[in-house]
DNA sequence: CCTCATTTTTAGATCAATCTAATAAATATC
DNA sequence: GATATTTATTAGATTGATCTAAAAATGAGG
């Protein structure tokens, strides 16, 4: 009796990282073909040729062979479900722990898959329902709806004004590059310009004086919001405190 | 490079739990046989023989076919290291998030074999290094040092005053029972009578005016500590405020 | 010291998740 | 549109953890 509404199948973690695969790859709005979903769980083609007709006879995706797979209301919830423990987790570990922000995914990544759904609250409430996860994704909330992302690739940007809002890898080395020349999710920067063929922008973020140099295919997981344009500034910059530190100390050994 | 001095071998949650199991039954006193080991894991006897043959050989035990397993020092550590996750994860699941104590075994049995070295540091910091879980289990060091444990079993002591130390079950419907009846770690209580032929134990609980009749199978898993023998007291309890209640709240659903 | 009940091990399977190598389908190129 | 390249599937194995059923060792009672 009681609540747990309907869909209580419970799916080992494996399944459950194939799944979240699949939405991202949705997400991203690719095709979720085989050989894709195997390249970002670094497992071999055939095994995933296997899992896709595997879940498809489950009902968690569809699949047509040759062509790849695409989530069910089902599995599209779980997927969901899973985005969400990992984002609040993510979010848990760099508030209560102290975790830096570069450290986080990892650890989220094997607690999305052992963490109860009672932890998941008690986790959601003690960070006061927070709406993004360290890196400035979305968490969806509790019944899985998903805020509208309305942000724009900085790969993609033209020269101007623009806060961080958000960083789409979770690479720790690149993560902590980017903090060590200040750009972190919320942090305003002028985009002053775009090297041709493929080169890299001049950014300065507000936080530091110096302009930094980043390749395009680095631009790539970071997503601005343009701002009102405020001249670009002549390297002024009053340099508040180095800003945003909260939370990201105490972290590397 | 770096620390992490010896032993580094990572071993499945598999082979983390029959580690476990098998310090608990030493720590019994008893002897770890196939059937032992087998009943506290809930596997099939002859699993058991495969695995402990298994853990010989990686050295974390040794195995004498038709007698049973002893850890050897590699095996100690590890299980040392697991109960000290365990431990400290409960106390964490108590004090941060709220958990009952009747609610903190079966989560911290999953997040035992998940949780980082990083996590458990951070939060034995957080706890600041606490000394016991909530069932009042000495919770290891950080170098696997155990303290010594001189309590004494309910089902063996005389009538008398007496503090509960610790309570050695982790069935949720037993802890919470002796919540209901106000029997907790820290709770002073009195024995006052042991019924013969292995009747119940007539108990009074300070928190409680009213006597408690427990069975004797139940009181083996509650271990006391004598206290000076201030007179029974002729169910007097001037009732303070239902104590130890904190941590305990908003946790059944 | 022989027999029987209990405990343990052996033998043979299963299941989930993975791999490699071989084959087949889809797509791209000339 | 015929061939070459890429992508996907099939086939066959492996590994870790588990099971059941049958066989063997231990130890208790007479």
């Amino acid at each position: 009796m009681a609540a747990e509404s309907q869909g209580k199948a419970t799916v080992s973690s494996t399944v459950e990282d194939y799944l979240k695969v699949v939405l991202k790859i949705e997400d991203m709005k690719q095709r979720a073909s085989t050989s894709r979903v195997a390249r970002h769980l670094d497992v071999a083609d055939a095994t995933v040729t296997d899992m896709l007709r595997k879940l498809k006879k489950a009902g968690l995706l569809e699949y047509k062979p040759y062509y790849g797979a695409t989530l069910t209301r089902e599995g599209r919830r779980m997927a969901v479900r899973i985005l969400r423990r990992h984002r609040l987790l993510e979010m848990f570990l760099h508030q209560v722990l102290g975790y830096g922000w570069e450290q986080v995914h990892q650890e989220a990544e094997r607690l999305e898959h052992a963490v109860s759904d009672l932890f998941i609250s008690r986790i959601d409430a003690l960070l006061d329902f927070p709406s993004q996860d360290p890196h400035g994704e979305a968490i969806p909330d509790a019944r899985g709806f998903r805020q509208v992302e309305d942000d724009l690739c900085l790969a993609e940007a033209e020269p101007g004004s623009y806060s961080v809002r958000k960083v789409t890898n979770s690479d720790p080395e690149f993560l902590a590059y980017l903090d060590r020349v200040g750009l972190r999710p919320a942090t305003r920067l002028s985009l002053q310009e775009k090297a041709p063929f493929q080169g890299p922008l001049k950014l300065l973020p507000e936080s530091g004086r110096e302009p930094v140099y980043l390749g395009l295919e680095a631009c790539r997981s970071i997503f601005v919001l343009p701002r009102k344009d405020r001249p670009p500034a002549s390297a002024s910059a009053p340099d508040g405190p180095a800003s945003r530190e909260a939370g990201t100390r105490g972290s590397r050994k």
